[in-house]
DNA sequence: TTGAAAGCGCTAACAA
DNA sequence: TTGTTAGCGCTTTCAA
């Protein structure tokens, strides 16, 4: 027969109880030292692994966090890893954001003896992708917009939910939802990079290029460019001069140029809601043959390595994410620890602003 | 009450069967409309979360591939992130293995259905990691080295199991281990870079830096590097010229320090068994007034980011992590469908030296 | 220190 | 299309 062995298999084989069995995994030490040497050694034979299902049935819990992000896959930065622009092909060297998430994630869930779940969005079929894992851990994390706040709202009721990134949305709180929330402070780190530009550059004629869908992030970055543009008496519209639709080095590339062909005189800064499209734009005016700093300032948004590796490096809003996994860990393991009926927290990490190359700095 | 709700409760309350309710969240065709909306009503009144538990119990199957890597945090790295060595601190931005290749296997692990567990190791307590891992996934993927052979075997009798760079261990075919296992070609890439030292760059006077533990990946590079050495007539020892305990950055720096002052005049190349050590070097050559590469030449091995981003840029050997990731989870899914009683299958991946400026290229 | 027995919440035949 | 009935392999009282 080759039916995995289970406890009642070593048992007998050892000669002892079941219980006694379970006792010497999850507890060694109440089990005598030689009845427990006979029991590993009939699971050593026996090839036994302990069914983490039938654990987690039992003792209702599973030692396992999760996460839940989007499909994050830049197709430009995808095909430009590939096709070695400027170098070889680099295994996409280039962390994206869930990478980082990911790694901290991990890194202070290990501390508290959890694993990780990992998943990308990919609605398959009937169930969606957070029913999956939601039921397979104790507690997770989701990148906001990852899974509609209906499936979150059902969830949260079960299991510690952490949002990761996305502001509370309005009306939220009305709701029975108990959803803990991560955010970083893109308004005030918007802010403060346009005043850099105006106050210690000395621009004026400043372009706002933001995304289409309503992203909060995106929506408080703007806010924060239009407070410094009025703080420092600059008119500035109500929405950003271009809207792109998936932030990618392509979409920039193609705002760039919208904004320069615009009428009249060109911007004098180019600001992007992240780093790939600014990435994009810089190959945009390499083409046309405008200089950055000295022609057009250029700036980013999130800080990731990419920015740091083009010419010029790109000025940018450095994002703590990999913090911000720990932080989720961190939240997650306190409302597992009899934490659960607290009110919902909110934290908000700080950003810094990088200021490199290609502001002119 | 505050118990979590099950299939029965859900049942009882939409006033059908748990069968009915079962049927609903695996194969909703199967029921019909009208009742399939009463039970996902009641499902979302009441908050139901199907347990993974549960299910994967009763079917035998979690849908879940796992991943075990070992505590990979070079100590160097980490502060130097902190420190932000010539810039500002950059969240280590730097992709590890363990990055690479869970980005490799949570790609083809979504694109074939499943999620991805991780777990770094740091044996906690009685159960080891893999142990805990093994028992919640369908099957799983450990770097070489990260758990013991023995614990391995055990294991790989009851789940399909492929193991990551390491080689095979001498002597493994003849025990019951039915390892699937993927590496790439060490030998051939550091052969490949020795022989363009020498040949391309006319330099004979080569010192290797290994690690003293005796890792299969490392000696095969070494075995590689003497290769090159003996076809063009050089002479080279049996062993590495250092042996490092890390291969962090730290030891590199210490390991070029010893070669720099050895008698005699110093080596024209010094050649790292990884890009750690290589970049660590890098800063005691800068310390010392030596130009690379018109003074030294160095190289390293594994084509990390940091590798292209050090100046000089460094010549290296890249390694197709992500790539690993993916062929390990399509040959775990490749067991999981039927391939279980074929041999085990050993995957050689190729590599490719990387030029850039530290050889003088 | 060990054993007996009762679930944990679901799936999977088999019936209806 | 829906319901009934056994388990799945473990943990967990409670006794001994």
């Amino acid at each position: 027969m080759t039916t995995t062995p289970t406890v009642y298999d070593v048992a007998e084989r050892s000669g002892v109880s079941i219980a006694t069995v379970s006792r010497v995994y999850r507890n060694p030490d109440s089990v005598r030292a030689q009845t427990r040497e006979k029991v590993l050694a009939a699971a050593r034979e026996l090839g036994y692994v302990p069914s983490g299902n039938a654990r987690g049935l039992a003792s209702r819990s599973t030692g396992v966090l999760g996460l839940c992000f989007p499909d994050y896959s830049d197709p430009d930065a995808e095909s430009e890893a590939e096709a070695g622009v400027g170098d070889e092909p680099d295994d996409n060297a280039a962390m994206l954001y869930s990478d980082q998430i990911i790694r901290g994630m991990e890194r202070a869930a290990r501390r508290h003896g959890y694993a990780l779940l990992i998943a990308a969005s990919l609605k398959s079929g009937p169930e969606t992708l957070v029913a999956k894992v939601a039921g397979r851990v104790d507690g997770f994390a989701v990148l906001a917009r990852t899974v509609p706040t209906e499936e979150l709202e059902v969830i949260s009721r079960r299991r510690p939910v952490v949002m990761l990134a996305g502001p509370r949305e309005p009306g939220e709180l009305d709701r029975p939802v108990r959803l803990d929330h991560i955010q970083v402070a893109n308004a005030d780190g918007q802010r403060e990079l346009t005043r850099h530009l105006i106050e210690d550059h000395g621009l004026r004629r400043l372009a706002y290029v933001g995304s289409a869908e309503d992203s909060p992030d995106v929506e408080a970055r703007f806010r924060g460019h239009t407070e410094a543009c009025r703080a420092a008496g600059i008119a500035v519209a109500d929405a950003p001069d271009v809207r792109v639709g998936m932030m990618t080095q392509a979409e920039g590339a193609r705002a760039a140029a919208t904004l320069l062909d615009g009428p009249g005189e060109h911007p004098e800064a180019l600001l992007f809601a992240n780093d790939q499209m600014a990435v994009g734009a810089l190959h945009t005016l390499e083409g046309r043959g405008l200089r950055v700093p000295q022609d057009v300032t250029v700036t980013g948004f999130d800080g990731i390595p990419l920015s740091r590796m083009v010419r010029p490096a790109l000025t940018t809003v450095r994002q703590p994410m990999r913090r911000m996994g720990e932080e989720a860990v961190e939240l997650l393991v306190r409302r597992l620890n009899g934490q659960e009926n607290k009110e919902p927290e909110s934290l908000t990490l700080p950003v810094s602003v990088v200021r490199r190359a290609s502001c002119g700095c």
